[in-house]
DNA sequence: CTAATTTCAGTGCTACTGAAATAC
DNA sequence: CGTATTTCAGTAACACTGAAATTA
């Protein structure tokens, strides 16, 4: 009972049988392996234009929140405030934000999204729904809205830890 | 209107006003993140005992659909044919696994779980649904049900690709 | 002096690339 | 010869560590 017929291997390109049912019993598996793929397809997109996950992230939290100084974007999105400081260097040389020093607590340096930034992270935000409605296609609008608000509540429960994204 | 009280600062230990809504209303994103999340609690655990992501879902492959050549399980689990060969190198060296050249064509090697990888694998199980509880803890079970049935579907819907976990 | 903020240099892990060895 | 399978050596991207420089 092990191998299949040997002469010419009934298989399909991808993924024959499918993953193991131990596995996809697991929310937690799917969860990671459909957040994984998703990223993966975005993450694409933003490097043809030579940009990484965490430029967006920035751009959205600055012009959702605001200019702010760093040490509130690591805390904010749970990045490291080493990273952001390669991060944050790379948007302001490409002219997506802008740094100061806060002169009322000159440690800290607030950063300012651009209009050149605000423009990209506009086309970002569509490249970004284009890749969701891509992911979600098997889900009509009603279970697109359900999925987005469990997960809501699940984000909401866990405290953010670092980890990425 | 940039920073707020000098003092002391008023915010939380951990992400005070919460991620830009502009992130949040990507489903993508909280699949990634929560996903991100999901993985590295289990990964952690997993750790302790000197073993990887990786470890588990070939062990999983191997116990839902009996012994196989490695380039099945390449297929199946979407793993890099390169990093499976370390995978399966150090299972069957804690003797999780066994390998053995299949006799109908010499190329491939076999790879069959041990009475000892059973038994890792069903406490790996047991760790795995504890995790996934933990995780879903805000849901109810019949919301945790909806969850996991739209996330098959939403996997289902995508080809495999290579990608991790 | 201690603590907070930013920055830099370097480490470790993981997915991936490219190529060799063997067998079909 | 070309293709499939496994394996090894090395690369790239990313999260993270540790420490220095500045300022509170």
């Amino acid at each position: 009972m092990a191998s299949e017929n040997p002469q010419h291997a009934t298989e399909n390109p991808q993924s024959a049988a499918g993953l193991p049912p131990t596995l996809l019993d697991l929310t937690t598996y799917l969860l990671s392996r459909v957040g994984k793929v998703a990223r993966g397809r975005f993450a694409e997109r933003l490097a043809e234009r030579g940009l990484r996950l965490w430029d967006m992230a920035v751009l959205a939290a600055l012009a959702d929140f605001g200019p702010q100084a760093q040490r509130d974007l690591v805390r904010r999105l749970a990045i490291d405030p080493s990273d952001l400081a390669k991060v944050a260097d790379q948007l302001a040389a490409a002219g997506y934000v802008e740094r100061a020093r806060d002169q009322t607590d000159r440690r800290r340096v607030s950063v300012s999204v651009t209009d050149a930034g605000r423009a990209l992270l506009a086309e970002l935000d569509a490249q970004a729904r284009a890749v969701r409605d891509e992911v979600l296609a098997p889900l009509d609008a009603g279970e697109r809205r359900t999925l987005q608000e469990l997960l809501l509540r699940v984000h909401h429960g866990m405290g953010e830890r670092r980890g990425g994204l």
